[in-house]
RNA sequence: GCCGAUGUGGCGAAAUGGCAGACGCAACGGACUUAAAAUCCGUUGGGCCGUAACAGGCCCGUGCCGGUUCGAGUCCGGCCAUCGGCACCA
């Protein structure tokens, strides 16, 4: 009873009503061209959240921030008269209901299901306006049919050097296509995690401990399947350029793809006959001018030719330095690295330039995956080089001048050669030029470019996740043929690793026994399968023909721009590992003919973390979180919209606040006492200051200015901005004797897109009594406002004296330059600043100040 | 170590190079009420001078130091702190 009055306006009835009133009248569904009711007229709008990955605890409050902001632009834009497509699906493969599988037996397409229909319902209840007949769900065969048919795509392409594109498998000339295919298998030195029972993605390890759970990781080699991802370094590089993507995360991406361009210098092994590529290590380096400092060469220790130069006498160190850093983990490996480590291998190589013999060596500094897995050792302008050097008693030469009198020793920046004939006094670029062309006229190196990037391990030993479609036999893979998709896992008991890196699936023997003579493939798809492509299934997400129909895909992603989505949201943590893989299928699929623009998503926003009440991370530990449940019960879901906005620019981390939803729905409240009065019975009623009449100049002038801010602060992603605004529009009209309807019916349609119960239910109510406008809220045009009608007859000027306010004064807007300097030099005040003072200069700034400068 | 982002009242924040702190929270005062809640109105960066009290006035203030400018939260240079990413990438 009490609490029933507490509660600020009847947010409970109004908001379950109109959610009701959308979803029977389908009023955000996004026909498709070529369905009934779909207007052609309109230009289209696709508005992408990154989708959820359901888990067991529900919402939090930092979910529904992106999808508040993207939930209003999609309003905004369908009252701009735009076609919007803005759905909503579940990332629901994945290790978290797998884990919970193996520790109750539940099946993880139970508890999938039940945990979709807690975060459905969740997202429901904040009124967002998805078209929910567009709902997809990764783990349904009818879903991942197509992430199968999309990996045998690129199974079955090549990546064609000449035309710089991938092409279908058939194309390839050379004498083994498997050497060349998109996805290929090969034995790799993997992050292994025994307690997970998987191999790790480089991606998904931190520290040497996986990503989720934080346990160990270590190295050992498996067979895999991998995706040449780095066949597209270069374009995934390049095409950053056009995209409307925040530059922090371009640079995140170019950093993970991390070209670089050097120098390929082969050096001669000693003592060798022949000049066969045996004989030969071939090294890169960004710095060929400093050939001449080389004193030493490091191979990695898994570098094959290792077995073959290393003398008798060094075999057995050798040996052992290999075992051990094969034993080594990740984390090993990195925290040990202060120390170098290494061992000669008695072998000597010939440096191209001068003939010098220098020792070969081992070290696990040296990493096998970059480069050529071998590097020249150039102590004086190396860092790690010059701690290996003096550990081991390396020589030392300075080959670089440094600009000034700093050390050459250690000197890694760019300066003027030295003690390098060919070279001799040429500054660092030209150095580096004149010495590669004469490497390349004396077959001996030539300029070569280099990418940070790896393959993509593409197969987990999981049983949640999509199964390749890959038969064997006699040891041979081979494509499952298409209308064999798609592949589902068999029903388990037990879904445990084994343990030996032997996928669960192996235990379903029936199962894997596809023939007598073929095998099923057992590894699954690591979880960034699925979302790799979800944008273009909620293009036609119930096609069964074709991942995405043509006509739908030509439609919503479609361009002028590179990319199809228009607007896409979500959080930094996605800045290297979705995005670059999306992008990456999306380029393959681009290629093959499937899809008319060469990127996925044209603009992107990264909205910010949302930290609990004591300024830290949300976490069950921290007992921090905040469940939007409990704040609409409280407050409404309006409120809680308008309050996730309000907090502060979308992008910043910032606090939850509790008192901050009070003040936001003590606004709301606001508008609708503005609207509505209690009467004596104790009933809502529509106020009587409401009348058909032309608004006052004032509120007129407020109206137009409102709807010019929260205009351009919606286009700009300001949304808290745009709701100070209509705060002050409600200040401004709460105590006014008449509020003219026009204006009313103007500031529910700004609201719209952000409190859209609230205003819908204060609109009908406002159609109940006027009959000037009987359409739907969601049905209006959004508001254009005139400039003539914010510009003001006078204006208030600052006077200032060296830069110091001294006083003020009103002046007509339209007072000239000469009227305005008058009006300040004669004013009383500043005259007390001004006297006995020369006068230097006069500063006048229209409307805004004037500085007289004594 | 390298790269990037951020730094403004008690708090969340706002400010095309032009009156710093809009809007909101909290706090304080008042109105309404038997009372409380709710609501409405007002005050609220710091310091100093001034006055019986008002009024009024002055100085300082956007992480720190310097620069450009009539004028800097905003532009430039150097530093510090916090957060995020990368981390033997040759």
């Amino acid at each position: 009873m009490s609490s029933e009055r507490r509660k600020p306006y009847p947010f409970h009835q109004i908001e379950p009503k109109w959610q009701a009133i959308w979803k029977e009248r389908q009023r955000f569904h996004a026909p498709n061209p070529g369905d009934k009711n779909f207007d052609q007229s309109k230009p289209k709008f696709y508005i992408l959240d990154m989708f959820p990955y359901p888990s067991g605890a529900g919402l939090h409050v930092g979910h529904p921030e992106g999808y508040t902001a993207t939930d209003i632009v999609a309003r905004y834009k369908r009252m701009r008269g735009f076609n919007v497509l803005h759905p909503m699906g579940w990332d629901a493969f994945g290790l978290p209901a797998e884990q919970y599988a193996i520790k109750t037996g539940k099946h993880p397409a139970i508890t999938t299901r039940e945990n979709v229909a807690k975060f459905k319902r969740q997202l429901q209840r904040i009124g967002f306006s998805y078209d929910w007949q567009r709902e997809i769900n990764t783990t349904d065969p009818r879903y991942y049919k197509w992430t199968q048919w999309i990996f045998l795509q690129i199974y079955n392409s090549w990546f064609n050097p000449a035309t710089h594109k991938a092409e279908p498998i058939s194309t390839y000339r050379g004498e083994n296509p498997d050497e060349v295919r998109l996805a290929y298998v090969a034995d790799v030195p993997v992050n292994w995690c025994p307690e997970l029972g998987t191999v790790l993605a480089n991606e998904e390890v931190v520290d040497g401990k996986s990503e989720l759970g934080g346990f160990p990781v270590v190295r050992r080699p498996m067979r895999q399947w991998m995706l040449r991802i780095t066949a597209y370094a270069e374009r995934l590089l390049n095409e950053l350029e056009r995209l409307d993507w925040p530059e922090a995360i371009k640079l995140l991406q170019r950093n993970w793809i991390g070209r670089s361009e050097g120098t390929e210098i082969d050096f001669e092994i000693a003592d060798r006959g022949s000049r066969s590529t045996d004989s030969r290590i071939r090294v890169f380096t960004t710095r060929p001018d400093t050939l001449y400092g080389a004193t030493y060469m490091v191979l990695a220790p898994e570098h094959s030719l290792v077995d073959l130069i290393v003398t008798e006498e060094q075999w057995p160190a050798i040996r052992e330095y290999r075992a051990r850093a094969a034993q080594k983990s990740d984390l090993e490996r990195t925290d040990l690295a202060k120390e170098k480590t290494g061992v000669f291998t008695g072998a000597y190589a010939v440096n191209p330039v001068n003939n010098e013999r220098i020792p070969i060596w081992v070290a696990d500094y040296v990493l096998l995956g970059y480069g050529t897995g071998a590097i020249m050792g150039v102590p004086a302008h190396d860092q790690r080089d010059l701690e290996f050097a003096q550990k081991f008693d390396l020589p030392i030469r300075e080959v670089v001048q440094p600009p000034g009198d700093e050390n050459p020793i250690g000197f890694v920046g760019e300066g003027i050669a030295i003690n390098s004939p060919i070279i001799e006094g040429l500054p660092t670029g030209e150095a580096k030029k004149k010495i590669t062309k004469w490497l390349e006229q004396h077959d001996a190196g030539k300029g070569a470019i280099n990418y940070k990037l790896r393959d993509w391990l593409f197969s987990r030993q999981r049983y949640w996740g999509e199964p390749l479609p890959i038969l064997w036999k006699s040891g041979k893979h081979e494509a499952l043929s298409e209308n064999e998709l798609p592949v589902v896992p068999p029903l388990l008991d037990d879904y445990k690793p084994t343990g030996t890196g032997e996928p669960p699936l192996a235990k379903a023997k029936d199962w894997v026994r596809y023939s007598d003579r073929a095998l099923r493939e057992t590894n699954t798809m690591p979880q960034w399968a699925g979302s790799c492509w979800y944008y273009l299934r909620f293009c036609d997400p119930g096609n069964d023909k074709r991942f995405v129909g043509e006509k739908a895909e030509r439609y919503w992603m479609g361009s002028a721009k590179p990319g199809g989505v228009d607007l896409y949201v979500g959080g930094t943590e996605h800045a290297v590992l979705h995005l670059l893989y999306a992008r990456f299928w999306h380029k393959v699929l681009f290629d093959l003919g499937y899809v008319s623009k060469p990127e996925p998503f044209q603009r992107l926003v990264n909205q910010g973390i949302i930290l609990g009440e004591d300024n830290q991370k949300m976490s069950k530990s921290r007992g921090n979180i905040v469940n939007p449940d409990d704040v609409i019960d409280q407050y409404g879901t309006d409120a809680f919209r308008c309050y996730e906005m309000f907090m502060g620019p979308l992008e910043q981390m910032k606090p939850w606040s509790m008192r901050g939803v009070e003040g936001v729905a003590r606004f709301l409240a606001r508008v609708w006492r503005l609207f509505v009065v209690e009467n004596q019975e104790g009933n809502w009623v529509l106020s009587g200051r409401i009348i058909q009449v032309d608004p006052k100049k004032a509120q007129r002038k407020m109206t137009h200015a409102t709807i010019k801010k929260v205009t351009e602060d919606i286009e700009s992603f300001s949304f808290n901005t745009a709701i100070s605004q209509m705060m002050i529009f409600v200040n401004e009209f709460t105590n006014a004797e008449t509020i003219p309807l026009s204006a009313m019916r103007t500031f529910l349609v700004l609201l719209n897109p952000f409190a859209p119960h609230l205003t819908s239910e204060l609109w009908e109510r406002l159609n109940a009594k006027f009959r000037d406008d009987l359409r739907d809220i969601t049905e209006q045009e959004w508001p254009g406002y005139d400039q003539r009608f914010l510009v003001e007859d006078d204006v208030e000027i600052a006077i200032q004296v060296n830069g110091k306010v001294r006083d003020r004064m009103r002046m007509s807007t339209s007072a000239t330059h000469n009227e305005i300097k008058t009006a300040a030099l004669t004013n009383p005040k500043i005259q007390k600043f001004t006297t006995g003072k020369v006068v230097r200069n006069v500063v006048v700034v229209p409307k805004r100040l004037v500085n007289i400068v004594v």
